[in-house]
DNA sequence: AGTTAATAATACACACGTGAACTAATATGA
DNA sequence: TCATATTAGTTCACGTGTGTATTATTAACT
């Protein structure tokens, strides 16, 4: 259904560019509210299972990530990470170990709750998500995903942030 | 460029789906900071610009729309309108009407102002949409869209909330 | 007419995002 | 070696999002 019955618009949206813009945003608005409802029933929220997940599949050999490396696998600026560990630290969901070699790191990891919650979780998700995507055949969604990613090589993010 | 590239992913994403779903997640959130960063030279966010494009195209024949009205558009809770306006109007960006037929409603309008600086900055926010959207061409721009709904469609809004 | 919905806006506590300024630890280079 | 980057993480003030509860106003129904 088009954004402006969706979104009960009066006048449609008359730039096809711009159309093509809100249907991204209003897409992933959707999707992480989705999501989020489907983790609140086991307490966590969308972005502390995407972070669970980062430390499942992206780890180091030391077994976790920092908070650097976290802060740029999510997009989001370093001093989210913070608050963010702080709060799952208090779920006991993840923990945060120091780094003997290089003291200015902490190395985020899985707690054992964590990773039996995890493993409890991530089939239903995956299994949601095929879902989801399942109205689209694996070609479109290939070329799906080529197309936000050419779109993404086209911004080049003006204020160059140290974190992205 | 792939996602696994930009998050510095040292596994790739297993799951196609899932790696739609991400693309879409990490599109809109670069688009989102884009945008933002281009409308903080003007001393607006994304949120109370994209408000006030909804006021200058979606309004009312009373030349506004109700805070109900703007968070339907908006796909936010009705809660959150409440401290946006307020913060919209200590900038004089827009202003509460009251509606004489129906006193539970606040119809919001632009201001003056809003409307001067709107009306400076459109333009420019369009020619930006238009070159960052630029790398698909229409019938691409069109096929996005079109994939992007049928994403949506698919998504039963679980959490039945009275607000979307 | 008068009790009982339903609806619009608000208030609250909390999660998550930003940029800017700060501390602590490590790297770098005259 | 020693002053000077740079880097990792934290803190702060603020904007934006949620769900839940409350108030005010209008609608709807015996």
């Amino acid at each position: 259904m088009s954004l402006n019955i969706e979104l009960n618009f009066q006048k449609p949206v008359v730039m096809l560019a711009h159309e093509a813009l809100l249907n991204t945003y209003y897409t992933a608005s959707c999707l992480r509210k989705k999501a989020g409802h489907f983790l609140n029933q086991f307490g966590l929220t969308d972005v502390q299972f995407n972070l669970m997940m980062l430390l499942r599949h992206q780890s180091n050999s030391d077994g976790g990530l920092s908070q650097a490396q976290l802060s740029s696998m999510m997009l989001v600026n370093r001093a989210n990470i913070t608050a963010l560990i702080d709060r799952m630290e208090k779920s006991d969901l993840v923990e945060r170990t120091s780094m003997p070699m290089d003291r200015r790191y902490n190395i985020i990891k899985l707690t054992e709750r964590g990773k039996k919650i995890l493993l409890e979780i991530e089939p239903l998700y995956a299994q949601e998500v095929d879902r989801i995507m399942d109205v689209l055949v694996e070609s479109e969604q290939k070329r799906l995903i080529s197309m936000l990613e050419k779109i993404r090589s086209n911004i080049t993010n003006g204020t160059q942030n140290e974190d992205n």
